[in-house]
DNA sequence: ATCTTTCCTG
DNA sequence: CAGGAAAGAT
């Protein structure tokens, strides 16, 4: 990890957020933020005004990737999900019972300023605009490429599916040829020549559409060499790769994921288990008839529901797939700054399929058999197609207005697509690493920079409860130095700093960042010192004789949090 | 009344 | 760090 975020990022005056009265509300004082404190990516969820239409659908997208990836979270409650290093069995139980215990509802308060700004230059102004839009031409032309060829894969694949679940067809050389032809350049019609079979046919005109938008792109591409050559062809792009996931998706829908429309009830709802088959493959043809038949039975919102796998018993094709992607897999490192290429996400797709982690890992629960991630990736390729070709179009439902920044549409994927249950020590170590920039997290910012995790009132409690530990420590760190402080006989609060060789910050650095490998801000000292002087002023006034002294100084910390960097929602922190 | 936070314990 | 009681906030 080599994540050394620079300060500009944090607070670089306190006095003026201290003289703010509403601890609820902060407001940044970012000399370098003209985007202020506007996050682009929001909230997963409900922020982004949705038609019931769209969150219907979206919902049922979700519900099928969840169902045909058959993900290892698919299980019960999310704390069984965590994994559990400490070595407790009796954790499962007492999450249970705690969960059965618990009436409150998620806390929706206190949302400040989610998310930083978003480090998008405006771009290079007029001295080298030249060069710079010969690279971007040429970047753009290599994208176009890149997406070409990914969209054959993407077809590939998707073939395969469909060739596996009706073997009677051999359609997937059929494909191949054709793609071997397009990949040679040979313009044909003669793509769906064979079988006679409707959907063959379908998916080869969507083929067809898909190449013939690459080559309006690439005829825009050889023909533009215009001073808006940037813009349009970044626009180009995109709306081909809409268009052609969303044909793909289409084909996918009327081939038989067309779902009862969404129920939506309380999305926090016990799931039932899915069991170890639940990763199984499944045609198409089963999620069409135990919907059916079993449409009674589904009283959760859709993007939760898992279906039982007593209801129909599976195949035995693949036995055990516990883990849809890598164990060791690298994580995918993602930065804002650089805005990832269309063509990324999808390649990223490909290869580790619409559940892998592009941030934390590992994200296995112990119960899990983490013993054959060689098992991983034949039985999953067929799965994950499905799965992907899903996940993207629940990113086109959700941005119907071809919002084309590559970022927001990777952050829209990574949403929808790494979804965990549970928080692993990874989430933990970010969570810790957050600590340098918010002591007081909203539950807001936590679902906003934990995009990867499926929040429920146990995970939300469970974050707020590390936030409320973390505190504590340093809350207890603040008071023990300060009381130091006292007894060593410092009688001016100037003389008291906290700087990277100071004790405590040694001992704050060891808390939240025990590997030490994370550049903590500045101001995260800056808030240190305040903290301690707050400690050091009170004790001094013998207002440590009060029960509730330390509410005063709370209350001023709690003005003095930073917005969390943007790469905090995206980034690997293993 | 419900939810958040702190405090204490293990 | 989690569990739970209790205080605090709304």
């Amino acid at each position: 990890m080599n994540l050394s975020l620079p300060d500009q990022n944090m607070h670089s005056s306190s006095e003026g957020c201290l003289d703010d009265d509403k601890p609820d509300i902060m407001l940044p004082c970012f000399p370098s933020s003209p985007s202020g404190h506007i996050s682009i990516g929001a909230s997963p969820e409900g922020e982004h005004p949705m038609t019931d239409h769209m969150q219907a659908k979206r919902a049922r997208v979700e519900n099928i990737i969840r169902v045909m990836a058959g993900s290892p979270n698919s299980r019960q409650h999310g704390d069984s999900e965590r994994s559990d290093t400490d070595g407790k069995d009796t954790r499962e139980a007492r999450e249970a019972y705690r969960e059965n215990k618990r009436k409150q509802r998620l806390p929706q308060h206190q949302d400040h300023s989610v998310g930083g700004p978003v480090s998008r230059r405006p771009g290079s102004s007029s001295s080298d605009t030249c060069n710079t839009k010969d690279e971007e031409c040429h970047k753009l032309k290599e994208q176009l490429h890149s997406m070409q060829r990914l969209l054959r894969q993407l077809q590939e694949k998707f073939l395969q599916v469909y060739s596996q679940e009706e073997p009677e067809h051999d359609s997937r050389d059929e494909m191949e040829v054709a793609i071997e032809h397009d990949t040679l350049g040979e313009t044909t019609d003669t793509y769906y020549v064979g079988t006679g079979d409707d959907f063959e046919r379908k998916n080869s005109r969507v083929t067809v559409d898909c190449r013939d938008r690459m080559k309006e792109v690439s005829y825009v591409v050889h023909q533009r060499e215009s001073h808006n050559l940037q813009e349009t062809l970044k626009q180009e792009l995109s709306r081909a790769v809409n268009e052609c996931v969303d044909k793909v998706f289409k084909k996918v829908s009327s081939k038989g994921l067309e779902l009862s429309p969404g129920k939506h009830a309380d999305s926090t709802q016990e799931q039932p288990p899915a069991g170890e088959a639940a990763l199984k493959p499944r045609s198409l043809e089963y999620y069409e008839s135990t919907e059916a038949q079993s449409s009674q039975d589904q009283t959760e919102a859709l993007s939760l529901v898992v279906r039982k796998p007593a209801v129909t018993p599976l195949s035995s094709v693949t036995p055990s797939v516990k883990r849809p992607y890598p164990v060791h897999q690298t994580p995918f490192q993602f930065n804002y700054g650089t805005p990832l290429h269309d063509s990324q996400i999808l390649e990223h797709l490909l290869k580790y399929g619409p559940h892998s982690n592009f941030g934390a890992l590992p994200c296995m629960p112990p119960s899990m058999d983490r013993t054959s991630p060689d098992s991983v990736d034949l039985p999953w390729d067929s799965i994950a197609m499905r799965s992907k070709v899903t996940s993207m179009t629940v990113d086109n439902l959700c941005l119907p207005h071809v919002k084309i920044e590559c970022g927001e549409l990777f952050f829209c994927l990574n949403v929808n697509v790494n979804i965990q249950e549970g928080l692993t020590p990874s989430h933990l170590k970010k969570a810790k690493l957050m600590f340098f920039y918010t002591r007081y997290p909203s539950s807001n910012v936590l679902k906003t920079f934990f995009p990867d995790v499926k929040f429920n009132r146990c995970i939300t409690s469970q974050l707020i409860k590390w936030f409320s530990n973390f505190r504590e420590f340093y809350y207890i760190q603040m008071e023990k130095f300060a009381r130091q402080a006292m007894v060593d006989g410092i009688s001016d609060v100037k003389d008291i700093t906290v700087s990277r060789d100071s004790e405590l910050f040694r001992a704050l650095n060891m808390h939240y960042n025990k590997a030490n490998d994370f550049h903590v801000p500045d101001r995260f000292l800056e808030v240190a010192e305040i903290t301690l002087h707050e400690f050091y002023n009170a004790i001094a006034a013998a207002k440590d004789s009060d029960p509730s002294w330390k509410k005063a100084i709370y209350k001023v910390i709690c003005k003095l949090d930073s917005d969390v960097p943007e790469e905090f929602k995206t980034s690997s922190y293993l």
